[in-house]
DNA sequence: CGGATTTAGATTGCATAAAATATAGTTGAA
DNA sequence: TTCAACTATATTTTATGCAATCTAAATCCG
């Protein structure tokens, strides 16, 4: 008496939970970045320039897995408010380097706690969450192949 | 000789891979889903109806995890594009059902083949895309805790 | 019964995503 | 050297997400 497959059914979609969970993670940072007055992309691309500032939006744009149509407004947004200075660069003036202010960088001790605070929220297995991440990762492999 | 553990290093997050992953995945929907003239959003609402409608605006956001800042304009859309009808309940005038119309019953037909061909970019032994899929829901489950 | 509370949707405001297109700057080959 | 091809960003357009707020309908309850 088995069921017929059906392949337009939500439960059988791997998009489904993958969307949903990545939603319902992003949010759980909501009441913690909005303290420090950063949205999650905002904070992602923080994280990228605290880890090695500068970069050029190119750059940027690679390790977030993002495009410019994403990243231009952000950065200008983040410019604004005194973060980050974005200026073309001396020797490729198509490129446009990001660098932080004094203001971005001592954001980083406050940005400190917040993955902490969100793994509270978290509750999974470490081992668990470390093959979850090991599998996205793989994933993501497998559709950059072609 | 141990690095010092970076809370803040991108690749030590999470919601990094989850998030980019999805976007990812949610890409190689794109071309399949405009031979359709459907989004991706609009994609997963009309399988939940193909699954069972009617169903409330309610119940369409409790299933597919949306609230109905997204869900309102995106089916009052579809209503344009006459692939469903929304009215309100005879019995209960503060609810909203949702039903198919013939055309938007006869998509499935061509929506059929979406999922294996997306799945064929998914270059993912099946078992390890089936541990994936239930740790998501693991996660998720784990989020909505409390 | 009638006000207080709850519930289902709709609306508004802000912040992304990403494809498609545009543009300025760079470079390699004839 | 020059110009066609390429590259790095920016802009435009379309479509979400979701918090916050609002409204009308249904319920609760004293």
């Amino acid at each position: 008496m088995a069921e017929p497959f059906d392949p337009l059914k939500l439960e059988n979609q791997l998009c489904f939970p993958l969307y949903a969970a990545s939603r319902a993670l992003i949010r759980q940072y909501h009441p913690y970045l909005s303290a420090l007055d950063l949205t999650y992309t905002q904070y992602v691309a923080m994280m990228a320039l605290w880890e090695s500032a500068p970069l050029s939006v190119k750059e940027l744009c690679q390790r977030l897995y993002l495009d410019t149509g994403t990243l231009t407004p952000l950065l200008k947004a983040m410019e604004q408010k005194g973060l980050l200075i974005r200026r073309r660069s001396e020797t490729d003036e198509r490129s446009v380097l990001v660098s932080l202010t004094e203001k971005g960088e001592a954001l980083r001790e406050q940005a400190l706690s917040v993955p902490a605070q969100v793994g509270g929220c978290v509750r999974m297995d470490p081992p668990r969450a470390q093959q979850l991440y090991e599998l996205l990762y793989e994933l993501m492999e497998s559709l950059s192949k072609e």
